[in-house]
DNA sequence: ACTGTTTTTTAGCTTTGGCTAATTCTAAAT
DNA sequence: ATTTAGAATTAGCCAAAGCTAAAAAACAGT
């Protein structure tokens, strides 16, 4: 009796492990530091995690050097990815929850929906490009939109941009960038970029202006004004 | 340090176990075998795992003579329950599902979602009392409707009934109910309930009849008009 | 090249939830 | 009252995923 050929789906652990991998990794491998800390779990775990990502396929690990994604660990990042994102899209739209709510939720929902159900999800919010903090939603084939947004403190004074994300793990200081409209989609002029302190000064469609310190500018993103949100 | 209040949620292996045993234990204990079958699983794990919920104060547990669920082994398969019918009511409704692809989906996501996610649902939803299959959905209480229906093959004549639910482990008969509009919520008349071969004959309301067989008649349930769906 | 700090790995344990095979109990039939 | 078939439990495994404490490697600074 040949192993018939279903492969499981992977746990929902191995899922996780495999997207902190590929959110760290821009460059390079990620480190079981850095894992560790961001799945809240041992640095002990992570390395015996690390070989059994390898057996499976999923990384390339050398001993006290990191784990970097294979070609299907990156797939299998995508898929997740896709499905968190476009989880958090229906709870924001469609079920009153609010930016800071979704992720949780999210992060459980990843790995107990199937394929079928993600796709049947695309359809019923219409195929979103961006999920509701900006970042843009993975296709199913695992293609991923090439990044090209900057923060606001590297913008280019006289430019008129629009915001692709809000992105900083400090909720007071996204709650007063939603107060202030300052969320993903809102088209702006960038007034004035302040090398001394950091300020950087912006107007948005209402003509009104915003002065916002290094903290609050280094956590929007904009994107050179044409593109849709 | 106190053990702090949180009291973590069930895993999901324990939220089948406890459902399986409501779903079978009717009245009395649900034998290991019964479970071990509805969950397939072997005998000796739901041996297992009785003492297990029984020490999670879940079950009631007497050696070689099955569990019965104790309050709170009921609250939490009702809890589960309520997840699981509002989730495949979304399924079908808004996903585009069909009546037997629901159930799978919802046996993994109901332990997925939380009571926050449940109750934004439902009221999306529209906070139904009914699920696709015509099954009662409890409330966040715990309470759940005394069951009042009956199979067609224990209707009486000359009686105006409504589908309260359909219900068959064989796909084709599910399919040839469903392409004869014999679903939930639909009215009928009960023009014949013949003893001697078990068929049943009604009427719908376009006046079109319909001649049950026994194992047809046995699965569709109706309760005495007047009742919503 | 040495030394101290930080990071990573190893060793050894734990819990959860499965499994098979062997044993024991219950209940029905003789 | 025995016998026996079927159901349930026990004993002894396993894998996944976590943990702590100890050892080892890497890195940085002198
Ligand atoms: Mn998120
Ligand atoms: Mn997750
Ligand atoms: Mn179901
Ligand atoms: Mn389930």
């Amino acid at each position: 009796m040949t192993d018939s050929v279903v492969s499981k789906p992977f746990s929902s652990s191995v899922g996780d492990y495999v997207k902190a991998i590929w959110d760290l990794g821009g460059t390079g491998a990620a480190s079981t530091k850095e894992v560790a800390e961001r799945l809240s779990v041992s640095p002990a775990s992570v390395s015996n995690m690390f070989v059994r990502l390898q057996e499976m396929g999923l990384v390339r690990h050398e001993r006290y050097h990191g784990a970097s994604l294979t070609d299907s660990g990156r797939v299998e990042a995508l898929r997740l990815v896709r499905r968190h994102r476009l989880i958090e899209t229906f709870l924001l739209e469609h079920l009153g929850y609010n930016r800071q709510e979704v992720h949780e939720e999210a992060e459980r929902l990843e790995h107990a929906v199937s394929d079928g159900f993600t796709e049947r999800l695309a359809e019923f919010l219409g195929h979103p490009e961006y999920d509701p903090h900006g970042e843009p939603i993975p296709a199913t084939d695992g293609t991923l939109e090439v990044e090209n947004s900057v923060p606001l403190t590297e913008a280019r004074a006289g430019t008129r941009v629009r915001i692709s994300k809000v992105r900083n793990d400090d909720a007071p200081i996204l709650d007063h960038l939603e107060d202030s409209g300052l969320v993903p989609g809102r088209p702006l002029s960038v007034l004035q970029v302040r090398e001394l302190d950091g300020v950087v000064i912006v107007e948005d469609e209402d003509g009104k202006t915003h002065a916002l310190g290094e903290p609050l500018a280094r956590s929007v993103f904009v994107r050179e004004a044409l593109g849709g949100a």
